[in-house]
DNA sequence: ATTGATGCAAAGGCTTTGCATTGCT
DNA sequence: AGCAATGCAAAGCCTTTGCATCAAT
């Protein structure tokens, strides 16, 4: 068996200088605003994890472990969130998924259309050819979405199950 | 004056082996399904311009040149052409716009964050880097989005207009 | 006291769908 | 005739918003 994770593989986490939600409370107070107790709900359920998620799963998520947030706040929360570079949105086909960006190597994604598996990668050259690009149209980037869609090796195999027999 | 256009840059069309709407015929027939005059009208007209569109535009583009095709019938054909390939769904972070696929060589995109701008470009190492990272995550690539995000240049210097004057 | 946050329910976009009607082949 | 497409209006999602209430400084 392959150790490869189902859901979406997650790469190593870099260090802290500071906790995420540190990270929240600060950018709260330059905006003259608070870390409540809902807020700091949100943040310690996402960062209790390393997936992706929906505004929809957080909010049952919350449910099913005793919490309670109402939706309209985590919808209010996830854009702050995004908005202080804690949470990357990522859109994909069918929904919108959140991810953590603080303290998270940058990366991109492979979407498998099969069974929905993100899968992250790291890869320098991107992010050379993106600066590259951007220049070259006098554009100043400030970020990329890399999504690499087609079928994860399980999907593969699951479809076309070369059978053993076939090999004797 | 720069030659820069501001809405969507184009690239230079492919020669066309057949066109669009024979192309849309074809899908429909292995499916049992028909071309009929509604959907003419609309692939006439989205490939009379070449640009950017959503939904919403398209219906109003189409009711403005005094044709009319329910919004229903805008929504279902667009899916369709997609799944034919001939277009191409592009999720941004307001709006989904579509762009020729079928007939169009192969390119990512830059999103002006500041002024909604889409400029195309192309790149043949995009492709080979998505090739690469698919086969050494056991994927299989069927297609990428590559969107950088940032400000065109147009936005830049309207941004920090660097007076004239300064420069004596 | 004052300012912002929360929760609720209502309102909003955008997209899809059920259904009767129309139109091809 | 028979099957699929259309148009309309209604329903569905997901997300945002108005507003009264609550909380924290």
């Amino acid at each position: 068996m392959s150790s490869s994770p189902s859901e979406s593989i997650s790469l190593p986490p870099l260090n802290l200088p500071q906790g995420p939600e540190d990270k929240f409370r600060e950018f709260l107070e330059i905006r003259g605003e608070k870390l409540t107790a809902p807020r700091r709900t949100l943040i310690a359920h996402i960062f209790a994890h390393h997936k992706h998620f929906d505004a929809d799963e957080l909010v049952s998520d919350l449910q099913t472990s005793g919490q309670r947030v109402s939706r309209a706040t985590v919808y209010r929360t996830l854009r702050l969130l995004v908005e202080a570079g804690i949470l990357r949105e990522l859109r994909l086909t069918n929904r919108t998924v959140y991810e953590h960006d603080y303290g998270y190597p940058s990366h991109d994604h492979m979407h498998c259309t099969e069974c929905g598996t993100i899968l992250e990668f790291t890869n320098e050259e991107i992010r050379q050819l993106r600066e590259r690009m951007a220049s070259l149209h006098g554009f100043r980037a400030s970020g990329h979405r890399f999504i690499i869609t087609g079928k994860c090796g399980k999907c593969l195999r699951a479809r076309s199950p070369r059978r053993r027999l076939d090999l004797i």
